[in-house]
DNA sequence: CCTAAATTCCCCACTTTCCCCCACTTAATG
DNA sequence: CATTAAGTGGGGGAAAGTGGGGAATTTAGG
């Protein structure tokens, strides 16, 4: 179960560095392997699974009947976002291209990197700073249906 | 299980390097022949498996009633453009001229190769591009099927 | 059937990217 | 303040991607 926010630095070759107390979780499952994609509604944030946790899902994924449509887009966005990571010596992953310019993930600047239960979320501090307050704001509105659905949980 | 994309060049020559960490799964199967057809539904797309497991969808697909008008025409526009291709000895493949076409790749431009799950597809990058943009919008719109769909899968 | 042209295939070589490893700096702990 | 762990930076070697020469095979035309 993952949980909090580290501010870690994106270096100079695009490589992240996985806060300590994840790591463990992150190596214990499979191998040194993270699978991370890009979030698949759009939001400007890279979600990050280890690697055995992320197979139940592809396999669900990958067996949906590809001349479908909707499940053919469905796996396009899944599948062809997704890469298999390895932790380095140092615990660092080196982030695609394609992923950082996603995010908005900068070489050098920091980024943060966010528990989230099943799976760690990335973030380009400022993305993360901003949505933080809008979510906040919107939570606060006592007249949005958010605000109905919230009520009803058992916290 | 294949994801993840891959840019390449498609050489003057016609040839497309596989992405080298396809080619142990490509070569381990079923020599180093890979099964190379179109998308049936009309999609500017190559298909490409793995013989073996071609052979698979082959099986399915051989045995649905032939007089059936839509298997028939699935059936017609898989297994005429089929080609049995070799990884030559640096992980290339020679893609047949009439495929080149269907997909819109240029020699010396940029094809994407985008891992599916059981098969690999074969994109021109600015088509790749193009679905991909359709993709994410579709999943964006609340009240497209599509978004309705991924809700449900636990991710 | 023979020759010429085009295509395909195999190999070598160059360039670029990536990844592993070492070392330094900063922060936490007792 | 000492010691250990966490985070950061960067060099060098290996591997991946790319280009192209030339032999072998196929195709077309006379």
């Amino acid at each position: 179960m993952y949980f909090g926010t580290n501010l870690v630095k994106l270096d100079t070759k695009g490589r992240a560095a996985i806060p300590a107390r994840h790591r463990e979780g992150l190596r214990n499952s499979g191998g040194s392997r993270v699978a991370v994609t890009i979030h698949p509604r759009g939001e400007k944030s890279l979600w990050m699974y280890p690697w055995d946790e992320w197979e139940k899902t592809a396999e669900v994924v990958g067996n949906l009947p590809a001349l479908n449509k909707h499940y053919s887009q469905i796996q396009h966005i899944l599948f062809s976002n997704l890469y298999e990571l390895d932790l380095d010596g140092q615990g660092r992953i080196l982030l695609p291209q394609k992923h950082r310019e996603h995010a908005g993930l900068v070489a050098g600047e920091q980024i943060a990197i966010i528990g989230k239960g099943r799976r760690l979320e990335i973030w380009s501090q400022q993305m993360a700073q901003q949505v933080e307050e809008e979510n906040m704001l919107a939570l606060q509105d006592p007249d949005s249906e958010v605000s109905a659905e919230i009520e009803n949980l058992n916290l």
